[in-house]
DNA sequence: TCGGACCCGG
């Protein structure tokens, strides 16, 4: 919906078509911005070592007592977002700097966000009534959910249903239904008070399985009979929120907790920072965090993993740099926890090498990474493709016998994918069919060979693990099917591909719209109208409107406004990261159908829908064109496109850089195509001046001088193009 | 033995 939003508006402000006498130029306009999500930043730190900050000394640590009218969180905040967070003055992104005056006002002490004293526990007796307590519970857990079977079982209870034995029982449940049970039969037996405690294990019980509506339910039960609330109901409410993904519920049952006078206590109060952090509000959870930190608080390491994590999903890297500085600062050491937390977020800040050094820090600091530390740092070096600290690491694990799970298996399995490691891969899946029971390969597994063997383009073997999966039940996904079909596609194998295609479906697999992209790419690699229309079969039953938009762009009578307005409303029906390859695959079936005009005019709105950001780059210095993300067809067009414009400008006899360089990237994953050896005779063809950089990897470059006469040599046909 | 954080895909 969003995506639909962003697409909507701006576009047609910025664009309207000019006269049909005037080219459309792609480059040298003003990029078009589809949305301006602001993302916040910290200011420098200008080195870890520094000293830390000195933090405001907090007010004394006393618990408020109860107002009737304290304030809500929303208006706590109000202060804050409308001074400090205020985006509009830059020099004060720093939210975590000392705080602004504007709020730390001497004269009236600041109020304290939270207590800084934990629930106290009550404390525990031994009961000696304990073993036949435990095998009644058990006797509840064994038996069968229905109430019947229930009442039966507490009938033979062998013991007086005291507060001490109930809650004994109720805290060795295991599964929700039972728990909710039993505190209700408590409830009717009513020979004692409900307390708290009852609320809050049983709460606990139903959290185990998401169940928000009975835990709220019995939360305003506990409100109507005049039952107490205290943190850890209210942890208990949140996190439940927060799992079940019902964020704003969360923050009502913290608004309301402030709301009674109820202190947070810290327990509470990551909760609540951690249901910000996944809702995405950012500056909330840095002013939440900040004022906790101003009364007093110290942050313990299930903070900073929260505070990591947040960070991590945007790919923050200041913010990670912070949470680690300001670690340090406060003397938190970090548990295996944290760092898990922040070497995922190294890796989607695209930091490996950083990453690679946490990692290293965390092992001499004397922790053991767990399968989730490995995870992250395979998923990293995979990602990066460093073959080297993949390869070494695995050695590591293995020498150290440090644990594995199924899901590190599946990890590694995925970075020899990305690699294109696939003997080890190979050999990485027999161990897991040896193995005992709870590493054997799964669909995730077959999905990873089927990646392994589809983009190695070897049909065979990923056609043997199709059929594997089929004779062992093992599902077949969209991503698995994706690589089936895309490995078939190349070998032009259609009947296959047509098969495949339909027994996926038919086992449920769900085309989405990269399994789209995967089917139009094939159609633009058919070499007969026979393969064509077997695949567009396919593609009809999945996205007809793709279809439709297809037959559009082929027929030449089609006018541009046509195209534009049909192109539009397909991408804006598309999941983003399925957008530019549709175009790419778009430009490429002209391209290989002689339809180059139309080409150009696809890649013009591709430019102009946003699908092709940082296509083009000026300075001063150099003009370049960067083409990594772009399909060969739409990379020739692109070429094209640019060199007709470079045309112009000298033919206009503006000024020009010293330096154009185009972009393809080395290609540098093992199985990729090699957008470089194909632009590398385009260039050729079109005799452009343009030779493989030696110093700049991945370049090819072309001085004014050579371009200018080269561009003066083909006028007036360069115009034109 | 009443509560909070971290792992796999095109």
């Amino acid at each position: 919906m969003a995506a639909a939003a962003a697409l909507s508006t701006p576009l047609d402000v910025h664009f309207s078509i000019p006269p049909s006498d005037s080219k459309r130029t792609i480059f040298f306009t003003k990029p078009l911005r589809t949305s301006s999500t602001r993302k916040f930043t910290f200011s420098c730190h200008s080195s870890s070592k520094s000293p830390p900050k000195p933090k405001p000394k907090p007010p004394p640590n006393l618990p408020e007592s109860p107002s009737p009218n304290n304030p809500s969180l929303s208006d706590q905040l109000k202060p804050l977002s409308t001074t400090t967070l205020s985006p509009t003055k830059p020099d004060q992104t720093h939210l975590l700097s000392k705080p602004k005056s504007t709020w730390v006002n001497p004269t009236r002490p600041k109020r304290s966000v939270l207590s800084l004293q934990r629930h106290k526990r009550s404390p525990y007796s031994y009961n000696p009534q304990v073993r036949e307590l435990k095998l009644l519970a058990r006797k509840l857990n064994d038996c069968d959910d229905s109430e019947e079977a229930l009442s039966l079982a507490l009938n033979e209870i062998p013991f007086e249903p005291t507060r001490e034995n109930a809650l004994l029982i109720l805290n060795s449940l295991k599964f929700w239904p039972k728990s909710y049970f039993f505190f209700n039969w408590i409830k009717t037996q009513n020979m004692f008070p409900m307390e708290t405690i009852f609320y809050n294990v049983t709460m606990k019980s139903l959290r185990f399985g998401r169940q928000f509506q009975l835990i709220e339910q019995l939360a305003n039960e506990m409100v109507s009979n005049g039952i107490e609330l205290d943190n850890i109901t209210y942890s208990t409410i949140i996190s439940c929120a927060k799992r079940c993904n019902m964020f704003n519920k969360a923050i009502e049952w913290f608004e309301r907790m402030y709301k009674t006078g109820l202190m947070p206590d810290e327990v509470t109060y990551s909760a609540i920072l951690d249901v910000y952090a996944k809702s995405g509000k950012v500056e909330e959870v840095l002013s939440l965090y900040e004022r906790g930190v101003a009364s007093g608080w110290k942050p313990d390491a299930i903070t900073f993993s929260v505070l990591g994590k947040m960070f991590g999903e945007t790919g923050d890297y200041d913010g990670i740099r912070y949470v680690l500085q300001e670690m340090k600062s406060l003397g938190v050491q970090p548990n295996v926890v944290v760092y898990n937390t922040l070497l995922e977020a190294m890796g989607k800040a695209g930091k490996p090498g950083l990453a690679r050094s946490l990692f290293d820090e965390m092992v001499e600091s004397g922790l053991t990474p767990d399968e989730k530390t490995l995870t992250a740092l395979i998923k990293i070096y995979g990602k990066a493709r460093w073959a080297k600290d993949a390869l070494e690491l695995w050695e590591r694990m293995r020498a150290n016998s440090w644990p594995m799970d199924f899901i590190l298996y599946n990890t590694l399995l995925n970075m020899c994918a990305d690699i294109g490691l696939v003997e080890e891969a190979e050999r990485l899946f027999e161990d897991m069919k040896q193995s005992s029971d709870h590493c054997k390969p799964d669909s995730y597994s077959y999905t990873a060979m089927l990646n392994i063997y589809g983009s190695g383009g070897n049909v065979d073997k990923a056609m043997y693990m199709f059929e594997e999966m089929s004779e062992l039940g093992i599902a077949v996904n969209v991503m698995g099917c994706t690589c089936l079909i895309q490995c078939l596609g190349k070998a032009r194998r259609i009947d296959d591909l047509v098969r495949v295609f339909g027994v996926s479906v038919q086992r449920g697999v769900k085309p989405d719209d990269r399994l789209c992209g995967c089917l139009l790419s094939v159609v633009s690699l058919c070499e007969t109208s026979e393969d064509v229309g077997k695949v567009v079969a396919c593609l009809q039953e999945a996205n007809p409107n793709l279809v439709a938009l297809v037959k559009l762009i082929e027929n030449k009578k089609t006018g541009f406004e046509t195209v534009k307005q049909e192109f539009k409303s397909v991408i804006r029906d598309t999941a983003v990261d399925a957008r530019r390859p549709f175009c790419n695959c778009l430009i490429d079936i002209c391209r290989n159908r002689n339809l180059q005009e139309r080409a150009h005019e696809l890649l013009y709105l591709g430019n102009l829908y946003g699908l092709y950001p940082g296509l083009h780059n000026k300075t001063v210095d150099e003009w370049s064109l960067d083409v990594r993300s772009l399909s060969i067809g739409a990379a020739h067009t692109a070429l094209e496109e640019w060199m007709g414009t470079l045309a112009k400008v000298v033919e206009r006899e503006e000024a020009l850089p010293e330096l154009f360089l185009a972009q393809t990237g080395t290609g540098t994953h093992k199985f990729s195509q090699g957008l470089a050896t194909s632009f590398a005779s385009h260039v050729k063809k079109l005799a452009a001046p343009f030779t493989l950089s030696e110093e700049r990897a991945g370049c090819f470059v072309a001085t004014r001088e050579d371009l200018v006469s080269w561009v003066q040599s083909r006028i007036p046909s360069a115009v034109t193009v």
